[in-house]
DNA sequence: CGACAGGTTGAGCGATATCAAGTTACGTGG
DNA sequence: CCACGTAACTTGATATCGCTCAACCTGTCG
């Protein structure tokens, strides 16, 4: 079902390091974190749990990109979380899935055995208090994408989830959102109309508009360039700056 | 703008003290809480805070319902919160509020002054550990909306409403919602509307095909019963049981 | 009694879904 | 290296659900 990779890395090499859930642990706390954990690879498209499942590790995305969705009875798909590095799956307390996990890129996750991790976090707060404040940015994020599915067009919604993964990568890279940003698209039309709370068809026909518009430039399918984040930003129809507040 | 109450009630006597965020805490925890709490009453309709207000308190509602909203430039507004007895408001180590909270019945709200209170969490493990369970609640919730603002129909967006009302009116009155379930609407039909990314049109009109069909019965506007809630589950598109996982 | 907020209903329109036909890119086996 | 098959994507024609605009109803409060 997966490539288990029993290769044994240090947390203080970690690339998500100081993203993830681990961010505020000191020594101690990271050989506690290091002797209940484990690393898992799954391939672009393997599913990594199905919603439902017996679930008994939670774990940190270390590479590549996850996907959280629910399904309807008659197939009817929406995604409601987008994973990226340093984010957390699984919930401490809960002991089945709720939501389908599928690896929408080759995906490493930083396992750690449930039981373990969940009496962790009583006795080393540091666990606890990262693990709330990143639960806090998700209900934030999953509170905008409200805003989106229940009141943006088509055209908005394209336009915001381009500008998001526009400035994610930016983040990413470290480098600041400005000038010209240039990125590949992680995912394919389908899930991005699984995303956006539309059919296929319609992301691809409003993908075409943009580009004809000139507010993209794409080279091939999944290649885009945006010229002006400006305008990006303004076809997305959020007000004005869209900075974060903290 | 608001009316202040100083009243001083009991901690141990308070109807949501085992549900809100203080429901972990022991006696020597309670008594720090309530050295820095105050009550805030508002009246229906009124704003409780303005998005990008500084916000120099975090609260849990003890009576009546609040909603969070978030609005777009042009006007359309999208519901991103409803709030009810015990639910939290406010983010410890956020400055400003990122939504519009208003009181959509009179409300009552057991208020802590932030600074004190994110102390208290850093010192009192219980706090922190109650708040991030009903951080992931919240975010389970969120999701489950995203699913219906994104796939489902209006018919289904309206049964789906209901049925979330109707199980939470049970839950707060401490009886199993079995059989026939009888409440009012906390909320107009634009409110609806705005939590549904519908039109108000388009709620009143997919309320009275509802009616027709016998899948609801009114009486006047607000006061309705559900004489099969399993026919309204289905009518909700939501598979099956509804159950939700712990 | 009049005014107004909340709610209902109708007619027509438009954005997005659906159904369908192609195109492009890419890997695989001959 | 080419032919084939397939998944991803694009584009067109048509259908439909929910929106918009508008009129009217109902109950409440002064």
């Amino acid at each position: 079902m997966h490539d288990m990779q029993h290769e044994h890395h240090e947390c203080v090499e970690c690339p998500i390091r100081h993203r993830a859930v681990c961010s505020r642990c000191d020594a101690a706390e990271l050989h506690k974190l290091e002797q209940i954990k484990y690393y898992r690879s799954y391939q672009a498209g393997q599913t990594v749990i199905w919603s439902g499942d017996r679930m008994d590790f939670v774990a940190s995305v270390v590479s590549g990109i996850a996907t959280l969705t629910q399904t309807l009875e008659d197939g009817r798909r929406q995604m409601v979380g987008l994973l990226l590095p340093s984010d957390f799956v699984g919930r401490p307390g809960r002991a089945t899935a709720a939501y389908d996990v599928t690896a929408t890129t080759d995906l490493v996750m930083c396992c750690f055995r449930k039981r373990p991790f969940e009496e962790l976090m009583l006795s080393t707060p540091h666990v606890a208090q990262r693990l709330l404040e990143m639960t806090l940015d998700e209900l934030d994020a999953a509170r905008e994408w409200m805003l989106l599915l229940g009141r943006k067009t088509a055209r908005e919604k394209i336009a915001s989830l381009l500008a998001i993964i526009a400035r994610r990568d930016a983040t990413l890279r470290l480098r600041a959102p400005k000038g010209q940003l240039v990125f590949d698209l992680p995912l394919t039309r389908e899930e991005m109309a699984d995303y956006l709370g539309l059919t296929l068809e319609t992301v691809s026909r409003q993908i075409s508009a943009l580009k004809r518009d000139g507010v993209i430039i794409l080279d091939g399918k999944r290649h885009v360039t945006i010229p002006d984040l400006e305008r990006l930003m303004e076809e997305a129809g959020d007000d004005s700056d869209g900075g974060v507040p903290e």
